[in-house]
DNA sequence: GCCAACGTTGGC
DNA sequence: GCCAACGTTGGC
C-alpha cells in the first residue's frame, strides 16, 4: 500500500466534484515526473490525498483512491481539446493517467499553514520551498498525521 | 550537450 | 498581481 497527493485547482476540479462524479480519470497531467510516478506506481487500492492548490488558505480536502491504474491520456490526442500534444498518439501515448474514486471528505480542511507549523510534517516533500509537483508520494507517517489533522484515522480509510 | 529564453506552477 | 522555482524548448 502506498500513498500519494494530487494538486487540483479547486475552480477547476474541487473534491465535491469527484464525490459527485463517483470516480474520475486524472488527465491534463504533463509533467514526465507526475505520469512516471501514474504510469509505473500507483496501484488499485493506494490512497491520495487530495489537494486543492491555488486557493487560500491551500489545503488538503480530503482522501481518495485509486480505482484504475496507469493508461494513456487520451485527452493528448484530441486536436481541439486544450491537453493536445501532438507529439502523443494512441499508437505512442506520452501521456497517462489513473482513475480515482472518493474515500473520506474532511469535515474541516487541513490548511497549508497549519501543516507547515506541524514539527511531524517537517520533512514532507510537499512542505519543501519549490516543489511544484502535482503528483507526488508521500510517506505513511506523514499520511497518517494530515488524516489525524483533518479529524480522522488510518480506521476511517482503510477497508 | 550547453544554456538562454520562455512558459508554468502556485504560494504569497 | 508578483515573482521564485523549476521544467521545457531550441539555437548553436
Amino acid at each position: 500500500m502506498n500513498y500519494w497527493l494530487m494538486k487540483s485547482e479547486p475552480h477547476v476540479y474541487p473534491y465535491e466534484q469527484l464525490v459527485e462524479d463517483g470516480q474520475t480519470h486524472w488527465d491534463g497531467v504533463r509533467n514526465y515526473q507526475a505520469r512516471n510516478t501514474m504510469r509505473d506506481s500507483m496501484k488499485v487500492g493506494d490512497l491520495v490525498l487530495f489537494y486543492h492548490s491555488n486557493t487560500k488558505p491551500p489545503h488538503v480536502a480530503g482522501v481518495a483512491k485509486v480505482v484504475r491504474e496507469g493508461y494513456p491520456d487520451f485527452t493528448s490526442w484530441d486536436a481541439n481539446g486544450h491537453y493536445f500534444d501532438p507529439k502523443s498518439s494512441p499508437d505512442s501515448p506520452r501521456w497517462f493517467m489513473v482513475d480515482i474514486a472518493p474515500v473520506l471528505g474532511f469535515s474541516a480542511i487541513v490548511s497549508l499553514p497549519d501543516m507547515k507549523g506541524n514539527p511531524n510534517l517537517e520533512g514532507m516533500p510537499l512542505l519543501r520551498k519549490g516543489q511544484r509537483l502535482s503528483v507526488q508520494t508521500v510517506d505513511e507517517v506523514y499520511f497518517q498525521e494530515v488524516l489525524a489533522m483533518g479529524g480522522h484515522s488510518i480506521e476511517d480509510v482503510h477497508p
